[in-house]
DNA sequence: TCTCATGTTCCATCAGGTGGAATTCGGGTG
DNA sequence: CACCCGAATTCCACCTGATGGAACATGAGA
């Protein structure tokens, strides 16, 4: 999908081989050849031969009665080698935690893929249950959330014009409504440091940036169930976020200067 | 690595690409070209374009600076997607997360990736947090483990000589008597459906098999640190196991039937 | 048994992947 | 600031091996 460069110095079976996984998402869980060559725009033979070796690579597994495809355990094991991996993640998480027990809120750090928000770590305030890790991983999308507008916001220009083409062709409807509330999103980042947004009836997030190293940029939010009035939750919210930011900022800090050894 | 086969129906950059996936685990967080054309034995120039494929296709990301890739935050929305798409997992996670809670012990699902123990999930228990899922994705060998053994046995024989052999060639020096000891725990799931492995030190496991569906084999364990030994404690737990076992086959079946809506 | 849908294998074609060598890039050093 | 060194990227001629249409297998359902 997506515009077809020429030719850069991609490699055309490896880009194809993960665009079939990529086909594979929550609530697409079992593809069988036809419908991956569907999906792809692949020719049916290629997908065949793709899917075979992303089988014996450990990648997908098949389920020969069903004659379908599904992710196999060799993903869960990435995504475990990145957690640890992380020095954000493994330093920042603690706190998050914390935080999250602290405040009953929901805090969650999250990093951009393609033109979606993912999900790092996510801390859920439940009254009941100590706040589970379970969203890991979950796709958000970017014009909507606070996470998303704060990634857009500290994105150099070129790379933001890359995204607002890609919401453009996504949502041709509401594209000129839509980037409004993102810049007045901006405004917020601009002025305060972070930005609010009520996506889903009934939650207030705020989000902000954690800007460190020199990758892509993370994000970090606090979020509640609420019935006030988006204004004055993101004001109670606001304080507690941008100084658990500090706080981390601090930590990695820390962290990057010890590792110097 | 491992024995290359003339020419299979497999794709060859994609199987490399691959190869430079797994390359990266825990331990080996940061990986520049250089470092991953050594690990993975193929040149240079093969590396840094299959790496920059990886980058644009979300899977591996780069620092820079440092000069490395590392996992991106795609990886983690894979094993969202596997997780949320297997309904193994959300079928049988609920039953062990209560019977973890219940019984005070540490209840794990896995199945296996190439010749590692994979864990899908895992709840461990905790006195003073409620239980969290932590190590899902976690990698055990196969051959000194209780659920590898249970993997081993549900093997067909076929599939069984490949594992041996992989084990042989990578402990040479004790092969041998690791066999005679996976042979006797095979002895222990024919006679009474579990089998019980100390692997570490203080630490008792017990595991079986859960036959569902037609795919790879799935292992269940239930494990608990303790000073008795191993007899004893394997005794204490297996029952619990077992019953679980039956509980959890029981939901799958119902699960299946009604699918068929 | 026939049929249809899906997956796999074949094969001629040639796009494009490959790796050694040359080049560029960056960061450390005197 | 010029120099150097290791790492990464780009070039390029070679030719492997990926590709996709068509033929062939394989099951499931009628």
């Amino acid at each position: 999908m997506a515009a077809d460069h020429s030719y850069d110095g991609m490699n055309r079976s490896l880009e194809r081989g993960i665009a079939i996984l990529r086909a594979f998402k929550p609530g697409v869980a079992d593809l069988g050849n036809a419908e991956i060559a569907e999906r792809t725009g692949l020719a049916k033979a290629t997908v065949s031969r793709l899917t075979q070796t992303l089988v014996s690579g450990g990648l997908l597994q098949r389920d020969p009665r069903r004659r379908v495809y599904r992710l196999a355990p060799a993903v869960l094991s990435l995504a475990h080698a990145m957690r640890l991996s992380s020095p954000m993640l493994s330093v920042v998480a603690p706190l998050m935690r914390a935080e999250a027990s602290r405040r009953r809120v929901n805090v969650g750090l999250a990093a951009a893929d393609q033109d979606m928000m993912v999900y790092l770590e996510s801390f859920r305030y439940h009254p009941r249950l100590t706040h589970r890790t379970v969203v890991s991983g979950q796709r958000i999308p970017v014009e909507l959330t606070s996470l998303g507008r704060a990634y857009l916001w500290a994105l150099e220009p070129s790379a933001r014009e890359r995204e607002y083409a890609a919401i453009a062709k996504r949502r041709p409807k509401t594209y000129k409504r839509l980037i409004r509330e993102v810049e007045r999103s901006f405004a917020e980042l601009d002025r305060l440091g972070y930005c609010a947004v009520g996506w889903q009836p009934g939650v207030v997030a705020v989000a902000t940036t954690l800007p460190f190293g020199a990758g892509e940029p993370h994000l970090m939010n606090m979020s509640i169930g609420s019935v006030e009035p988006l204004e004055e939750a993101a004001h109670r919210l606001a304080p507690w976020l941008l100084d658990l930011k500090r706080r981390c900022l601090n930590r990695l800090e820390h962290a990057a200067v010890s590792e110097l050894s």
